[in-house]
DNA sequence: GTATAACCGAGACGGTACGTCGGGTCTTTTT
DNA sequence: AAAAAGACCCGACGTACCGTCTCGGTTATAC
């Protein structure tokens, strides 16, 4: 039984979230381009050093409160029997939350922070497309398609609807979504069966 | 009456292909993030005020360079007759281009350069995002589909691709553009008949 | 002919002064451990890379401060043909000018600012030390004393009241610099004769 | 009538020699401007605390380490009847301690660490100036000369002394120290009798 | 012979200032 | 009139230390 040989060296729990409540509100006020850590750290009433300790860049800072709301944006897809009506549903909520002013930021700020750094591309990977990917392709899987044909299908159905609205932004209307959907579905089934 | 109405300004087309030159270069060697308007100006061996008269953003020099570039990504499909051979081919060639080293780092700049500005984000929506969305919706149109499937299929196959290599990189095998795309025209054109 | 070389680029004299004078006061309110680039940027209104980019330290900037303020402290001294009243005189006047607040304080200023920096150091020695010392053994030279005993003698002359000041500070009586500069000349002219 | 009112707080010993050793060899490794009382902590292996503990400030600490050093500088003038002879020998040795590098960087810390901080001042003052100048007049008094020239030719030979290594450093050669004494001695002795 | 409190090491914390980079504006000189 | 050069004001960077403040852990009196 392992005692946590790291020792959690004292951090201030306080001192954290009101650090991560700064970042997010700023994100939203003023966009990641003009997100500085001085105006965090000014905004926590915290010493710029405080948030130096524990990120090691604004980019890890900013994944961090996205990867905390990334839970609001990923839902798991209902199972009523009915494959395409589950997923089809899934997709317009999924859209409808990504064309809320806070969901679009969030969905930019997830592309934007994620280039350039790897250690921060893998990370949103693994907390957002993956998880969000997976959604889609397991529910595909109990509704009895191939491996190869699920991830395929879920790949055009995320990709279709998260790419259509990375674009076009909040002009995308989420009934799309469905159409879209449907499309990918009624190939994707004939083509296991 | 002056003819020529286009060029009184006497604008140097030697420092703009400098600046030019520069900025894709420094972009490929050091990213966008890193890339400053000072550094273009010194390797270009030109004035900054040269550079701010006549581009009003660091975003839309890039955005310049790489609507550029894109002519070399975006390709038109082949009519051979068999519509699914036909965007097979394309995507796999897309996927092919955009997981070099230089396409991948194309795209995402495109994606970066394109957020939180705008104006930069319609220029690059409508040079890079839009053509190839229609490339794929023509053939579609001029293979029998109606205009919303031919609409959705187009959002399926490019968002399928697109995203994925957005989101996994140069990892992404170009092989599986073909059958995101099989997936979906198998749908499209079941629907639409 | 050379028509100045070194090409005087363009430096703003009114920032300049303005950074002078600014510094100036500040050293005056606060001291010169308490004196800060920010805050003297702050003051001037002018900013950092200003000042950076013509003092390499905060040192030098204090000691072209100083040196400027150091005319004020070297006054000739008087030949009316009494070597020992004329070195009197010059002697309480300096002590005079030492013991006022400024004064002082720029006494103090000059020997901080020159410890630990070899460069600020000379230029210090160069603009105040040896221009107080050559002031006296000139005029003891001029009234026939050896190269020797004039070298000497103005290093007692000097260094008993410079010296006496620098440890007790304003609390030291004008008038002992009389006392001390008769001592000491009665013993050189006799040594000299 | 409590004995020992000063409470037999326990302070460690080894902690204290510790922390003065630290102070000692990083002053002379990276001068006083550069002694940091983190460094200083952390070379004596020792928290912060425990130094702020029982000083008051980084001068202070200073303070202590150079007072500890000043009983190698501070030595007794000679009684062999000759008083010129005594005193020139008294002199030439302390300039030539104060020329060694040891010295002449205690000599620095010492007028450095002074300056401002009037406490701080006012011991080195006791510890240092006064003793050195005692040491002189006293000698003096003793080989009959009067109070007050006693007291000019001390602030004349030390001063003169002194105050030349202060600004000429460690160039200044110790045998000027004879001269400069024979020279003040001259007059004071003729002056007095 | 314990308790109990001062002292210790460690180091996180809110801050100030550092010296540097680069942004975008302005001015001077050259072409 | 445009361009090169580069000084200017300014905001932010990431770092170094400041002096204060807990944390456990360890002694060394005082009960």
């Amino acid at each position: 039984m392992t005692t946590d040989v790291t020792a959690p060296r004292r951090r201030s729990e306080k001192s954290r979230l009101a650090i991560v409540a700064a970042t997010r509100d700023m994100l939203l006020e003023r966009g990641f381009d003009k997100l500085s850590i001085e105006a965090v750290a000014a905004r926590a009433g915290v010493g710029k050093q405080t948030i130096y300790r524990w990120w090691p860049s604004r980019h890890a800072l900013v994944a961090d409160v996205i990867l905390d709301y990334a839970d609001r944006i990923l839902r798991p897809i209902a199972s009523t029997g009915d494959l395409t009506a589950d997923c089809c549903a899934w997709a317009v909520d999924l859209a409808k939350t990504l064309t809320t002013a806070r969901g679009n930021a969030m969905l930019r700020f997830l592309t934007t922070a994620g280039m350039e750094y790897p250690d921060t591309a893998a990370r949103l990977r693994a907390g957002f497309s993956v998880p969000l990917h997976d959604t889609v392709r397991n529910r595909l899987l109990t509704a009895g398609l191939g491996e190869d044909a699920a991830r395929d299908a879920a790949d055009a159905i995320v990709g279709g609807v998260v790419y259509a609205i990375l674009t076009e932004g909040r002009a995308f209307a989420p009934h799309r979504a469905e159409t879209i959907t449907r499309t990918v579905l009624s190939g994707a089934r004939g083509a296991s069966s």
